[in-house]
RNA sequence: AGUUUGAUAGUGUAACGGUAGCACCCCAGACUCUGACUCUGUUAGUCUAGGUUCGAAUCCUAGUCAAACUACCA
């Protein structure tokens, strides 16, 4: 509370309840998925949002499960939910499900016959659709409207004693067939579904609706700001309603826009196509909006929670620059990781003037950004891998790096001096042969030299290897499901590049799964959950900002 | 069509009747044993038209545009 930023509109609503002594001053939210499906960079936001704003408040924030629908959902969705929201740093003060409440809605769902404001219908879905009415027109009542409450609650409980198949009655709330508002048209109440629950097991064989079922269970919580998306908005009268019939606690929805992202999709649905139809090679494949998929991707839980604070909240659409998050991403990352040398694209460079035999180990530091960071041992010798871009037989102006004449710095080494390069019988360059300057030697250097360039290096015989999964973005636009046709006809085909042998030098070779460091010069990389101390995999998190790329693709 | 919500640099978000600011991106430069990081500077905005006011992004009126709603999903 005590920070400059100024205020979101959910928080000037919050202070405003306090300063006003509503719900005491306490101030209390909850997490609502459904356990359906993985939580995405969206869930990951609005986790951010709701156990943001209890922590700020002092407050408390609910996980609860919002498990009314059988048929989709599922025990291993619930356990992936909870260890992703952990991962993203974040403890629930109570571990809830709309099923523990199933009795209570059942004895709620009595309540509201008993006082006229529910009934049993026999409509069908088709004839309660057609009797719905339109956004212009008004709906009619269902002739089943009437029914007197004792019939009501004999029904109900016929319902809920398992005497009717699937869709063959339902509870309707009795409210206004003409309200201008269409989920105000005597709304569902419960169906029957003949299902196991994950929870409940066989117990019930009614369920109730979002609409019934949320609402209530915020009330039975005492939530004090229930927060959700702007589709939501069309539900709140509905949603007051029946706390208001019902006369209890009095929970308030507030609805902010979700937040888009650029070059990527986020509908459920959509995600499920690209996993299904393998797209991708999971849930948690890298390239994913997933919370699993990010944190494979070696992005840190610290600039999710960074981005969520950086891109703010609001009611309108939008559509966040996926730079934001990756700056974020960058950010974290540059603070936190050590540097090593990896050649992705190698060429052999040899050391004429280094005599055969002879080796050097340097002390590399690990992390220029963290004076703890410590040194590391890195072997030299008179043949190194380096990147075949680094060399160019004609360079064009200001390459600062290795081209017949020039002098570079051979990162934690020696300056060296071109002097020329081998080639193939196809005319392919296959070796870059160089002198070193003895006198050059990182951290006692008296050549007096300023060099502009410095490149990285691995040693040729030192060298071990590691496959590379150099990632990209998912879809190759801006907004996939924006554009005309199929979002999937938008897929980049370079979002994954995988090098199967790169070198790295020995120190890496001790990565374990989930380790992250920056490959100088080429970006910041993560050991993916599959590598080995056999086959070592690295996933890229994210590149390096590349003012040459830039300069050379101008020109 | 109706209802609801919204509209501020390319993107996201502030300014709550009193100097339109911040971050990302872009661009230019400095620094650099990472063409990274860091630092400096620059470009660029109130949907339109009226009105109220000494003064409007903010209040009022009308319009324009966008999104959501018409599931026994959530």
């Amino acid at each position: 509370m005590s920070d400059e930023r100024s205020l979101n509109f959910l928080e000037e609503i919050i202070e405003q309840d306090i300063a006003e002594g509503n719900n005491n001053g306490r101030v209390h939210t909850r997490f609502p998925p459904e356990p359906n499906g993985y939580l995405h960079i969206g869930h990951a936001t609005s986790i951010c949002l709701n156990f943001g704003l209890a922590k700020r408040y002092n407050g408390k924030c609910n996980l609860r499960f919002d498990d009314t629908n059988p048929v989709t959902e599922e025990t291993e969705y619930v356990e992936s939910i909870k260890n992703d929201i952990k991962w993203l740093g974040f403890q629930w003060d109570n571990e809830f499900y709309a099923s523990d409440y199933f009795q209570k809605l059942y004895d709620f769902a009595v309540e509201l016959i008993k006082k006229g404001l529910a009934y049993v219908d026999d409509l069908s879905a088709e004839e309660i659709a057609a009797t719905k009415g339109s956004t212009v027109a008004p709906g009619s009542d269902s002739p089943f409207r009437n029914r007197s409450i004792e019939e009501n609650l004999q029904l109900f409980e016929a319902m809920r004693d398992g005497k009717y198949r699937d869709g063959e009655k339902t509870l309707r709330a009795k409210i206004d067939m003409a309200h201008p508002n269409l989920l105000m048209r005597d709304p569902l109440m419960y169906r029957i579904k003949h299902e196991h629950h994950h929870r409940t097991g066989d117990k019930w064989c009614i369920y109730p609706m979002y609409d019934y079922a949320h609402g209530q269970s915020d009330s039975i919580e005492e939530i004090t700001h229930s927060i959700c998306t702007l589709e939501f908005i069309h539900h709140r009268p509905l949603y007051n309603w029946f706390i208001e019939q019902l006369g209890i606690f009095p929970s308030h929805q507030y609805e902010f826009a979700r937040r888009n992202l650029t070059y990527t999709v986020m509908s459920k649905r959509k995600l499920l196509q690209l996993v299904n139809e393998q797209h991708v090679a999971g849930w948690d494949d890298p390239r994913m909006p997933t919370v699993s998929g990010m944190r494979r991707r070696g992005y840190p839980a610290e600039a999710i929670r960074q981005f969520s604070d950086t891109i703010g909240i609001a009611k309108r659409e939008n559509i966040v620059d996926i730079s934001m998050l990756e700056f974020c991403v960058r950010e974290h990352l540059n603070k936190t990781t050590n540097r090593v040398m990896a050649v992705l694209d190698p060429v052999k460079l040899i050391i004429t003037n280094y005599p055969e035999g002879q080796e050097d180990i340097f002390e590399a530091e690990n992390n220029p950004e963290d004076p703890n960071g410590g040194t590391r041992p890195v072997p030299f010798s008179r043949e190194l891998w380096i990147e075949r871009e680094d060399f160019l037989e004609n360079p064009p102006k200001k390459f600062f790096r290795l081209a017949p004449g020039n002098i570079v710095r051979l990162k934690s080494a020696y300056i060296v001096k071109c002097e020329g390069c081998n080639k193939d019988a196809h005319g392919n360059i296959s070796e870059v042969l160089c002198t070193y300057l003895p006198e050059s030697k990182s951290g006692n250097d008296t050549s007096g030299l300023s060099v502009k360039g410095t490149i990285h290096w691995v040693s040729v015989p030192h060298a071990r290897t590691a496959e590379v999964r150099m990632y990209d973005r998912l879809f190759r636009v801006e907004d996939p499901s924006n554009e005309e046709g199929n979002f999937k006809d938008y897929i980049n085909p370079d979002s994954i590049n995988i090098l199967p042998s790169v070198y790295i030098e020995p120190e890496l070779a001790k990565a374990k799964p989930g380790d992250k460091v920056q490959f100088m010069r080429k970006g910041y990389f993560c050991a993916d959950t599959e590598s080995t101390a056999g086959k070592l995999i690295f996933n890229r998190t994210v590149t390096l900002k590349d003012a040459w790329a830039k300069e050379v693709r101008k020109s």
